[in-house]
DNA sequence: GGAAGTATGACAGTTCGATGACAACGCATC
DNA sequence: GATGCGTTGTCATCGAACTGTCATACTTCC
């Protein structure tokens, strides 16, 4: 899940509402009406931001909360209908960290989930990452992987694959790819050949078939978007 | 200042009201009235927490926002008494963390400031010690552990292993490593190998078979995430 | 079918990284 | 100052991994 969202709201038309609007802001959403089902599927498969009402039935908006915060140091926002000083407080104090009062605006909502983002995330270095279908290529890291397994890849590799990368689409001759990974100015067409077979090996499912790294007749190479 | 809040309003009844409210609360406070006083008292003392009204005379609030955002990551809370959706997500994608609509409940006002500084602090206690799966470095109390156990490191083991650390999954080439740990500006690559050589002896399970400390052939060395 | 372009397996030379040995150094202790 | 210990940088060596070349086989297009 690349940005999930849980909501734990128990009025249908509430939550189908928001769901649908977050989806609309691009967030990958999850759904459920009880602070139970919440905590289960949080421990599922944990979002990296929960929405919770505080009037559900069962256990309470608060009490979910807080055990939400005892697992876990995911983002947590209120959406309730009561906005009376108290409650937000009560609500702040058990480990929210935003409180919204209903009817909320969307794009307030979504504004507020990614300034909570931003600030989860500042810390943490962020690894650039370029990414092909399920092939993912981490230059910093040193590191490529195919449907999320890593694959070992030689540095010749390596820079051959970042060099048609950072052209999407376009097609590379290999006069152009000599130049900028071996810094020859001469040198024989046919080795760069070679290593795109290797490199094939390695991240094409059929290096028969390539589907990912395609050959243009005549002219290059050319990493397909 | 052990907890300071800095509040930038240009209504002075305001801003004392909100003032002498968070003194009561136990906040250590500052105020100042325009956009450029705020900027400059930052800088000069930080405050760990900034108040900002969104009207303000001269450079305007949004603006003021940015400014103390590119300094410094401190919690930015806006204060204002317009209420509406574009004003609200505007001031967020500026940088602010909260946004309160005067009149502000006090109470409200104060767990708001909870939340954001317990937030900020889970990122900091975060980053004193550095866990990498069962690896865990505390830099300023000069001690690594592994699964638990403490681990006796000489100090450039030392330094070369923070080095890394600070730059989780990134590979750092050899000669950055010299630069960074022995200061040296040549020097033979050779002996950042063996160095890491040791290192793994005392933090890995198989020095043959590394699983923190991975080498990435003709790129240098990095610590896995 | 033939020509041009492309793919690929095998091979030998080379590079690269890991490691053990060792001497030099710093530092605390006596 | 002498002694001993832990640390550090240099070096030589080994083995594994990588690279470029070439010959051969395969495609594509005319």
């Amino acid at each position: 899940m690349v940005s999930g969202v849980l909501v734990i709201e128990d009025d249908d038309r509430i939550r189908l509402s928001l769901m649908l609007a977050l989806e609309d802001e691009g967030y990958s959403v999850r759904g459920v009406s009880t602070a139970e089902d919440g905590l289960v599927a949080q421990r599922a498969e944990p979002a990296d931001t929960v929405l919770v009402d505080l009037m559900l039935p069962g256990v309470d908006g608060f009490e979910c909360i807080r055990q939400l915060r005892r697992d876990d140091d995911v983002p947590i926002v209120v959406v309730s209908a009561r906005d009376d000083t108290h409650d937000i407080v009560a609500a702040l104090e058990a480990g929210a960290d935003d409180y919204l009062v209903k009817p909320v605006a969307v794009k307030e909502l979504s504004a507020r989930l990614r300034a909570l983002r931003r600030r989860g995330r500042a810390v943490l270095a962020t690894v650039s990452t370029l990414v092909f279908g399920d092939l993912e290529i981490l230059p910093e890291a040193g590191e490529v992987r195919v449907a999320g397994e890593p694959v070992a890849l030689t540095r010749t590799e390596f820079r051959l694959l970042c060099e048609l990368a950072e052209h999407p689409g376009l097609v590379l001759s290999r006069q152009q790819l000599l130049q900028r990974v071996w810094e020859y100015d001469v040198g024989d067409e046919r080795l760069v050949d070679v290593h795109v077979g290797r490199l094939r090996q390695k991240i094409e499912d059929d290096s028969r078939a390539p589907r990912r790294l395609v050959t243009v007749r005549g002219m290059g190479y050319k990493l397909q978007r």
